[in-house]
DNA sequence: AAGACCCCCAACCGCGAGCAA
DNA sequence: TTTGCTCGCGGTTGGGGGTCT
């Protein structure tokens, strides 16, 4: 949290502003510029963020703009602490996905990356440290007062189902944070990352679809083709829809990914087809308009029963 | 009551990708 | 090919508020 800016001019001292930047306030916003920026987007919609924040009256870069609509001001934003079963999701996500956070927020509707990321690095990782911890009693190990780091220095780290993201993200686990992901069963989710696509996985309105593999997105279904392979092993899943998936151009929005795993590391490669609409924002305005501003949705709790499949986690309490 | 400490989370920063000129 | 711009992402910071002593 920082304070907001003190307006304009006083900001000049900034010596990283160029002059062109003297004008831009940094630091929290106002419930002034709050709604002027949602005035903006809701009469105008997304367009290039430099102009969003010229022509709403900001004296804000684009980029705090954009930052500000997408982790506060959508309407679509859910609010409020995680409940057991996004905990869940967002443990088994990150399992598969590692710190893709934006991958992560995509499958958990109403959640923002910044969020999840929040979370993930006070509440999760210090439950992990807790669990390290007393399990370490028994088999001490040097990292596992260290879960902050996440970082791969030690060569008796498991790499793990994981991780990676286009910057060299390396997904490991160090032996003493095994037991949270063994006890969600997320050990067998890695080596079966989506065990709802054994039984079926969903459409977008959150019915369950039947026939996934080999379907590839199939008309009504809102899933984008994903190889994944654990330890080299190679096998197609489906990436679960994203909520931003909206139903009439929902096949357009099919997500390509490959991901494969070999001893070390972890590899992806992404081929987003109308990439800016993954993140739902850039067709609320053109697509659903006339609907309001609504989101495909999917059904959690469809989604949990299958990520209930998970040994429930202990540490809820 | 007051100071120290801790934690959460909003927002910033830096980087890479994509694209157009 | 290079340059400049925008966007999106993940990592990090630091202030506010809660808790502890």
């Amino acid at each position: 949290m920082r304070k907001p800016e003190p307006s304009t001019s006083t900001v000049k001292n900034n010596k990283n502003n160029s002059m062109s930047n003297n004008k831009l306030r940094k630091g929290l916003w106002s419930p002034e510029e709050d709604e002027k920026l949602m005035r903006y987007m809701l009469n105008n919609g997304q367009g290039c963020w430099s102009d969003v924040a010229r022509n709403a009256g900001l004296e804000r870069c684009g980029k705090s703009c954009r930052l500000r609509w997408i982790n506060y001001l959508r309407p679509d934003l859910k609010r409020g602490a995680f409940s057991p079963q996004e905990e869940d999701l967002i443990i088994h996500f990150h399992s598969l996905l590692g710190n893709r956070w934006s991958q992560i927020a995509a499958r958990l509707p109403g959640r923002t990356d910044n969020e999840i990321k929040n979370f993930w690095n006070s509440t999760i990782k210090k439950r992990i440290k807790l669990m390290s911890s007393s399990s370490s009693s028994s088999t001490a190990s040097p990292n596992a007062s260290d879960s902050s780091s996440d970082q791969p220095n030690n060569k008796d780290f498991f790499t793990a189902g994981g991780g990676g993201g286009g910057r060299g993200f390396m997904n490991i686990i160090p032996p003493s944070m095994m037991p949270i992901y063994a006890d969600s069963s997320l050990i067998n989710h890695m080596l079966d990352p989506f065990p709802m696509i054994e039984h079926g996985g969903y459409y977008n309105n959150g019915t369950q679809c039947t026939t996934q593999v080999g379907s590839v997105g199939g008309e009504n279904c809102g899933f984008g083709e994903t190889t994944i392979g654990v330890f080299g092993l190679e096998e197609e899943i489906f990436v679960p829809p994203l909520e931003s998936v909206s139903t009439t151009d929902q096949d357009e929005n099919l997500k390509t990914e490959t991901i494969f795993y070999d001893h070390n590391n972890y590899y992806s490669n992404s081929n987003n087809i109308k990439g800016e609409n993954m993140m739902g924002i850039g067709n609320y305005f053109e697509d659903d308009q006339d609907q309001g501003l609504t989101m495909g949705e999917w059904d959690l709790e469809d989604l949990m029963k299958d990520v209930s499949s998970f040994p429930s986690l202990d540490y809820h309490s």
